[in-house]
DNA sequence: TATTGTTATACTCTATAACTATA
DNA sequence: TATAGTTATAGAGTATAACAATA
């Protein structure tokens, strides 16, 4: 029977009309595509993401305290921890004791994670240009400013 | 003892200079303020944000299968189960047995689920405004006009 | 054979409580 | 008592393989 005539194909009739004015809804698609995207650049260096985040900021903060960098990146010390731990077995950082504190630890770089850093960050530079092809530095900057007005614009929870 | 002079007020010596540039660094912690406000406007409604852009999809698209939304969500099938599954049992949603292909299930949105997606779809309106306070209509829309561009721009994995 | 929905599973990312050693 | 780092654990979110029913 010839019933199939009706099936078009696929999604092409699915509507996001309602879906189209939220911008988490194309920010959480649009991150999704970065971040993989960035992770395979990163793979070669052995680095995802946060690890990559976190050996940047230590090679620029030299010294640096644990709690100090989870501020900075924006995520809990217990899961920077074990992204320290694979920084350190990998060779790229070292923690250092700190004479004026012997609760903390110093972070800072080895030779081998500056040259690593440096590395992934041309890598990145790249990639990221590549998938935002086009795109003219004011509207690049733009965007990063309105990523600097949501984040720290949190109207208030409590206010 | 006095020694505790030069601890510092915190993370106000860190440096991210060399993270600014990035996009998918700002784009992760905004996101990431984003997707937590969302899902606290959307927590009176039961919803969270991948549930209420399944509830809204299905209500602007009646009859759609799943396969189709996953596609439309940018979700894998087996992870919308779960999600449907819930819709179901609040009674927003119906999985309908579909004549012409009785491997398929319909999807469609009850009257409840109707009159849920409206009023969460509003709550996350005055949300967002609040969250992107003062932002111009047309900085809003070139931010979704780039997230646009870097979802469907991937150069290139093979390319 | 291929596809729809499903189950089971695993891996990443994130969040919280509680411990230790210091302060 | 408070803080730095740690451990353990739990919760989301996401990804893949494999199955039954149907095409």
């Amino acid at each position: 029977m010839g019933e199939a005539v009706t099936k078009a194909t696929e999604a092409e009739s699915v509507s996001d009309d309602a879906l189209r004015g939220f911008i988490g809804y194309h920010m959480k698609r649009a991150m999704a595509v970065l971040q993989a995207d960035l992770n395979r650049a990163l793979k070669p260096f052995g680095l995802r993401m946060v690890s990559y985040s976190a050996l940047v900021m230590i090679v620029e903060n030299p010294g640096l305290r644990q709690t100090q960098l989870a501020d900075a990146l924006a995520i809990e010390r217990p899961n920077l921890v074990v992204i320290l731990d694979g920084l350190e077995e990998a060779g790229l950082i070292t923690r250092d004791k700190v004479p004026a504190d012997r609760r903390a630890w110093a972070l800072n770089p080895t030779l081998k994670g500056r040259k690593l850093a440096d590395k992934a960050t041309a890598a990145n530079r790249v990639d990221e240009a590549r998938l935002l092809k086009g795109l003219p530095a004011d509207k690049r900057a733009l965007v990063i400013e309105v990523m600097g007005l949501i984040e720290t614009g949190r109207g208030g929870p409590e206010a």
